[in-house]
RNA sequence: GGUCCGGUAGCUCAGCUGGAUAGAGCAUCAGCCUUCUAAGCUGAGGGUCAUUGGUUCGAAUCCAAUCCGGAUCACCA
């Protein structure tokens, strides 16, 4: 059990034997003690004097009394300040946790629960490559499912891909226009880049036959709607739609070549997918949904056909969710899909990574499901973040200020490989291993960078900055890793039979509370499905370590004792650093 | 206009289920490599926590109003 909970449980039994009352755990508070205080964790009196009639000198020298006596094992001493009753734990207890689990790889994970939680991410659309804010969704949706799998649940990781639709049509007719039989081979392009080529094509094909309507005399409303490429796209859509073998033929053909890009982008984030669903066989489901909502009277039925829910009285709109011709709108397939993933998996939650410019729509997605009294409804969960914009503002395609992925990437090696060559640590790497390196370490500060911050909220993505190895960033963290297996090259930790006499120095202690707390905090994360809390806690525990480091020698230490606690310092830290950095997707180097 | 989200150091962000003198990184300045990797460490300066009011022993944190920024409210997805 944390240190922190153990706090909690001897202090209600103390207040229940000292005073015959009976506390809950949100009767008062714990906290670490700040650094200018002395003692390690505190607990905050104020919210006790008054249902005990006391003073903050007499509860907290009763308590405080009763705690060293009767938890010795675990109090040395206390002081009291004001209202703050401070703790010092015994530094048994700190190395006790140290040598449990010091060469425990499932420290900090919890045990299996038996509950499955499908995570879909990444979401693309076939019409065009991978940018910066699918990376943002990616490394999310990765990471948050990792988090989830290590408190213990089984999980699904599920993408849907919207193949098809009038965008991939735009494609698909510049193609045709344009191409002359072009293919990603005969250009040696990639091929989710080469299909967005002609996305591109046909906006600007589109932009010119508008204004040379409009320059004609016609209205630019009318005009959008008459240039003969958009009227052809949406021949294209209907032929779709009805199956036209030659359509269907150049569909398969150029999205394939956009899934062989994706697949090496994939490849190399690392993001990868238990099942994927495919827009074209989802985009019907649904309607069967919608008739049964129909009998139950969640939906109406209008005069020309279409079908609607009233959400007004929930704070919402009215909301189509069938067209009058019986075509379904997106959000009737997402009430399909959801469904088919509820049957073919029996999962207990299903969490969306989404963008938060749906959040209205998640919001009706559940609330329908909910009126529909579908059994998955409570546990659909929007992992809702924000936008990743520039310092110059947000990424527009139409003013080529989208960052793409691939080049990103690109320019992230570059940086980790001129960065090495500076330094010229590694000399001795072969080439096979110099390639492995940079691409850790640039992925370890992208992703980082990333993952960071809060989900929620909106990003700022400053290219300098995320090319920074120094800091708050993943190579910082990296280091430390590859600085920690230095010295264990040199010397391994003996283990399990060594017991501590002297007493913990201030940056040992200040490090194993770090560490003991390990556990809460991938519980943390993964109740609030926000791996920031992770990515800032990793950084904590390298900081720390790195001025351990600096202050005191290992190898050279003091005593052949304070050497063998060092190592398995050493080995605990390097194994949380490598444990967390992989609930991130990081990968952690042995040396750089 | 309705709904939702955000506003903390020059910049990027923590802290937000109320607790002690509001923390990091970057940038600026000053130090530290004969000792386990200096991609590191130590220190300094830098703040009206958007504003105003309320709740209370105590508010960056909770509530209300206001200002600013963003998202969203399609028979698009």
């Amino acid at each position: 059990m944390a240190i922190q909970q153990q706090i909690q449980q001897a202090a209600i039994e103390s207040l229940e034997k000292l005073y015959s009352k009976s506390f809950s755990a949100k009767d008062f508070q714990i906290n670490k003690t700040k650094p200018e205080f002395e003692g390690d964790y505190t607990i905050v009196l104020f919210s006790l004097l008054k249902p005990l009639s006391k003073s903050p000198d007499a509860l907290g020298n009763e308590l405080g009394k009763f705690l060293t006596e009767n938890y010795s094992q675990l109090f040395t001493s206390y002081n009291i300040i004001k209202g703050f009753l401070n703790l010092t734990i015994a530094d048994n207890y700190w190395t006790s946790v140290l040598i449990t689990n010091y060469n425990n790889s499932c420290f900090g994970k919890g045990e299996a629960n038996h509950k499955k939680v499908m995570v879909e991410y990444s979401s693309p659309n076939t019409n065009k490559p991978l940018h910066l804010g699918h990376l943002r969704n990616n490394f999310l949706g990765w990471s948050i499912a990792e988090i989830i799998k290590a408190n213990g649940y089984d999980i699904v990781k599920s993408c849907i891909v919207n193949d098809r639709g009038i965008h991939i049509c735009k494609s698909m007719i510049a193609w045709q226009m344009f191409a002359n039989g072009a293919t990603p081979k005969s250009t040696n392009t990639k091929g989710d880049h080469f299909v967005g080529d002609y996305y591109v094509k046909f906006n600007n094909e589109y932009k010119k036959q508008v204004d040379e309507l409009v320059a004609g005399g016609m209205k630019k409303d009318d005009a959008e709607k008459e240039a003969p490429i958009m009227k052809a796209t949406q021949q294209m859509l209907l032929d779709w739609e009805a199956g036209k073998p030659e359509v269907m033929q150049l569909w398969k053909e150029m999205n394939s070549w956009v899934y062989e890009g994706f697949d090496e982008t994939y490849n190399r984030i690392g993001s990868n997918f238990d099942k994927i669903y495919y827009e074209s066989n989802t985009y019907l489901l649904g309607k069967k949904t919608v008739q049964e909502g129909l009998e139950k009277n969640v939906f109406v039925q209008k005069e020309d056909g279409s079908v609607w829910i009233d959400l007004t009285a929930d704070g919402l709109d009215e909301k189509i969710v069938q067209r009058k011709d019986g075509t379904s709108v997106y959000i009737t397939q997402d009430i399909g899909l959801a469904q088919q993933k509820y049957e073919e998996y029996k999962i207990d939650q299903s969490i969306y990574v989404i963008g938060d410019e749906q959040n209205y729509h998640m919001k009706v997605l559940q609330l329908i499901c909910k009126k529909l009294e579908l059994p998955y409804a409570d546990g659909i969960y929007h992992l809702s973040y924000g936008m990743v914009e520039l310092p110059t503002g947000k990424m527009k395609s139409r003013e080529g200020t989208v960052v793409d992925a691939d080049d990103l990437l690109d320019e992230m090696e570059n940086v980790a490989r001129q960065k090495t060559e500076e330094l010229g640590k590694v000399k001795d790497f072969t080439a096979e291993e110099l390639k492995e390196l940079y691409k850790t370490l640039s992925l370890g500060a992208l992703k980082f960078y990333l993952l960071r911050v809060d989900p929620k909220k909106k990003m700022v993505f400053n290219p300098e900055e995320s090319i920074d190895f120094h800091g708050y960033t993943g190579p910082f963290i990296q280091y430390t890793h590859a600085r920690i297996k230095s010295i264990l090259r040199k010397e391994k930790a003996q283990g399990s039979e060594f017991a501590v006499q002297s007493a913990l120095l201030q940056l040992e202690k200040e490090l194993l509370i770090e560490l003991e707390n390990y556990p809460s905090v991938i519980e943390q994360a993964g109740n609030e499905h926000d791996p920031s809390h992770l990515a800032n806690y990793i950084y904590s525990i390298a900081k720390t370590f790195n001025s351990f480091y600096t202050e005191h020698s290992v190898m050279n230490a003091e005593t052949e004792e304070k050497k063998q606690l060092r190592l398995l310092i050493c080995e605990l830290t390097a194994n949380v650093i490598a444990s967390g950095m992989q609930l991130l997707g990081i990968a952690v180097p042995e040396r750089m």
